[in-house]
DNA sequence: CCCTGATAGATTGTCAACAATCCCCCTTGA
DNA sequence: TCAAGGGGGATTGTTGACAATCTATCAGGG
């Protein structure tokens, strides 16, 4: 993954509990802890190497972000994870991202739109190669969505999407093993999305993101029922 | 405030963590700790009658919700905010809540669209009066918007909302002392909400509150310029 | 007079021990 | 045989002390 993809609180952080957290969410998203995995304190706090201080502080934040479960007095495990919450996930990617793609129209700079051309130029080329690109293709949708979701300079919603939602996301494609069915048709959903952006066309630039999320769920919806 | 408006951690909770979070909660979204208030550890887990580990706790869980700003090995404050931060919170309360509306429209039962305009009418009544009925108001508003939240039957819309957005709102609203300045337009914009509800009509709810929202941004734009 | 650097104090970060709660399982009785 | 109750063990919740870091102050030199 590219490093635009990333956002863990970096290694060299000053203390512990920000350092266990990243560790931790990395081994949750990433699947070396699966999903319903009890999750024992003295256990976790051997393996980082830490107290159980700074490890209760991480898991009360991963909590938060709904990577976790909690009961009190019983114990933590890996959020498991249903189909229907997946798709709960895409009916707010749809009102977020649609808004993301019509801001990002009207405040992303030249520099950015040209970066973000430059992006699915790679993609295209990655397209046209038909080697097994499942990889590059996959985390290549997701830098696409991050790139517009900073480039709609709005903190609050960059924070939504990428510190909250996107994890969910990611952990669900390694979870079920995700890859895109639908690559031809994404590629040329993205071109549209762009052109609308190039052209500052916020209006269209939600509609036809909201419309490619949209497509994304019922996707998975016609997959798992 | 109607009970259907709080969210917070009940008072017996289990665990003192959970109870300091709830309190301290409060304390920040009602003002009894203003904006850029430093908050000392030890001070705090006096004030509460805890130590610091349960305290801390809770304290990164609020700084996740935004409403702290905490920089290690330096200190907490109470999150300060800015104009411009409100405005970016509406745009995607305008996301949010329009797809809210829309999922409000198609699932809600006809028990909750029928309570919902029950409130609609109180509201209408307690304008009638023309009393002083400012507080009133705001929170009745709020009140009107969480039951759509909440008639969206998507969790994870639900919990993003009044979990993590709407006490930054109820925030700026006690720290601005904000009164609702078009109660009338906004009363009317309600009422047309609940008759494309009613109607079960999905993409127009949807069209009405975002249009709603937006313009309480743009009033709020026009007041801090 | 202002800038630099060291020091002292206070505050945050971390740890290990103690207390409270829950879960499993076994006994006991119908 | 099965249900109800209790006890042991393990796990979580909480605390207070110790260590690491920062900030403010003040002395000294330019």
């Amino acid at each position: 993954m590219s490093d635009s993809a990333q956002d863990s609180v970096s290694q060299d952080s000053r203390t512990l509990a920000d350092r266990v957290f990243a560790r931790l969410q990395d081994d949750i998203v990433l699947g070396a802890l699966p999903p319903g995995t009890k999750l024992g304190e003295t256990e976790l706090a051997a393996r980082y190497g830490v107290s159980r201080g700074p490890l209760r502080e991480a898991i009360r934040r991963l909590e938060s972000r709904k990577l976790l479960e909690r009961v009190p007095h019983v114990g933590t495990r890996v959020a498991s994870l249903k189909a229907s919450d997946l798709i709960e996930i895409y009916r707010v990617r749809e009102a977020l991202e649609g808004m993301a793609a019509r801001l990002a129209a009207e405040n992303m700079t030249d520099a950015e739109v040209a970066g973000l051309r430059e992006l699915l130029s790679q993609h295209e080329q990655q397209q046209d190669l038909k080697e097994d690109t499942a990889y590059f293709q996959r985390e290549g949708d997701l830098d696409f969505h991050y790139r517009i979701i900073q480039g709609s300079h709005n903190r609050t919603l960059i924070d939504l999407l990428i510190g909250e939602i996107y994890h969910l996301v990611r952990m669900y494609r390694y979870q079920f093993s995700m890859t895109a069915n639908r690559p031809q048709k994404a590629l040329g959903e993205h071109r549209r999305i762009i052109e609308a952006i190039e052209s500052r066309d916020g209006e269209m630039a939600e509609l036809l993101m909201r419309r490619h999320i949209s497509r994304a769920r019922e996707n998975i919806e016609a997959n798992n029922t």
